[in-house]
DNA sequence: CTTCTAACA
DNA sequence: TGTTAGCA
């Protein structure tokens, strides 16, 4: 796995900055939880943390849905393309670490709300 | 921020 | 069926 899909699949989001990004209530993201649509994983509070690669799932999904799809069955098409979220060690980042990438992700958003870009990655 | 149940169109 | 309000 290359760095850059690494870095993508680090869940490091927490959902009010999710909820900014997509579009979507917190209420929408944990309901789609529930389906197995996306598998964030937990910080030490049980706070969500989703990866970049979950942004991205999140905006297809609202498309499917847009779309007429269902849960099911977006949740069957995204299971094939994208395997359950795999081992991203959180752990196994400094802190000191871990505050550079959030950042780095910080000063992302606000390039994307500067611009009003919907074409993201 | 989280969980839960009930309710709406 | 997808989503939401209100509670704890």
């Amino acid at each position: 796995m290359g760095e850059k899909e690494l870095r993508k699949n680090m869940s490091i989001l927490p959902v009010s900055t999710v909820s900014k990004l997509t579009g979507l209530t917190p209420r929408q993201l944990r309901y789609y939880e529930r389906f197995e649509l996306v598998y964030p994983k937990r910080s030490a509070g049980n706070q969500r943390l989703y990866s970049l690669n979950d942004i991205e799932r999140l905006l297809e999904i609202k498309d499917y849905l847009d779309s007429g799809m269902t849960m099911q069955e977006i949740r069957r098409v995204l299971s094939k393309t994208n395997a359950p979220q795999i081992s991203n060690d959180p752990d196994s980042l400094s802190d000191t670490e871990a505050r550079k990438i959030f950042h780095k992700e910080m000063l992302r958003v606000g390039r994307w709300e500067n611009h009003g870009s919907n074409n993201l990655w």
